[in-house]
DNA sequence: TAGAGACTTGGAGCGCACTCCAGGCAAGCG
DNA sequence: CGCTTGCCTGGAGTGCGCTCCAAGTCTCTA
């Protein structure tokens, strides 16, 4: 049986965990491991988001609902740095703050909403397949320019040359 | 001798004309023809760009002046079709009105920014470089949790059937 | 020639995604 | 103890890329 599979059947009612068991995507820096509470500086020299940022997004709902310490300072978990890298991801590619805010909303209702969920994710990787194909586009426009500058500074040395 | 740099070196002093040999590129809309004097209704048809937005590029110097009519109306040519096709180009792929800007006084210079032109495009091709690359990382991403999603589906279907 | 619809302008307004400010609390250090 | 540094809040401000408004002029069709 497909392990991811496993892991949902038995893990009925817990859904933050289940999405934090799609959440197993590799980041490129380690993160700042041991306590695995985190202050708001340290997510942002991991993430490169600005504190304020970090408190919008909670704001808005973006963010799971972030621990406090006893006085009332946010502290961080690995999986809202888990959660932060997917929405850096989405962010890059240019989703709409408002749907991520939707897509935090699904996962917090729970697993009923798999299906809409599903549905999100799709029609944004829809979007960005057509984007790298507009970008690639111009890339060939972009070469197709740049190679005329360069014949032409080419031609103008020879003219020196000669 | 290539053709390009024959047609540069012969057109010496008409820098526009330069800029639309350099501007060869193929539309997949076919372009309202016939008199060359569009107007810019014509133009938002062709481009999807608004009428607001036209006007507003020429107001930022993104536009090399349209000609007019003898009352005073837009008339768009051919040449500026094939502007707006570039500069199009350059807005999906993100780059900056003030940079595009940049690029158009540049032209309106005439030869001698040439090599400007030719790195301020080159810059721009390493950033939409960059830029598919992220939004490749991301697909996978996307797929994975895709993925995940269809699987769970599959998973409580087939609990239904047993 | 009349009326509808397209075009003109300078300047104000809008939506998005942050970004910053003021004023205050809490912890650590000499 | 005082000082510095870090964090807290609600709300206001910013920059970008448009987008729209008001009030007037022009063009086209009947």
């Amino acid at each position: 049986m497909d392990e991811r599979v496993a892991a949902l059947t038995v893990m009925e009612g817990v859904p933050e965990q289940v999405e934090a068991l799609c959440e197993t995507v590799k980041f490129s820096h380690p993160r700042p491991d041991g306590q695995d509470r985190y202050t708001i500086s340290e997510v942002v020299a991991w993430t490169g988001l600005t504190a304020h940022t970090l408190r919008w997004y909670e704001r808005i709902g973006l963010m799971p609902h972030v621990d406090r310490s006893h006085t009332g300072q946010r502290r961080y978990g690995n999986r809202d740095l888990d959660w932060l890298g997917f929405v850096g991801k989405l962010r890059l590619t240019g989703m709409p703050v408002a749907d991520m805010v939707r897509y935090a909303e699904l996962v917090r209702e729970g697993e009923h909403t798999f299906d809409e969920r599903r549905r999100l994710l799709q029609d944004h990787r829809d979007n960005v397949r057509v984007r790298i194909n507009e970008l690639r586009d111009t890339l060939a426009v972009l070469d197709f320019k740049i190679d005329f500058y360069v014949d032409a500074r080419r031609a103008s040395e020879e003219r020196l040359v000669r």
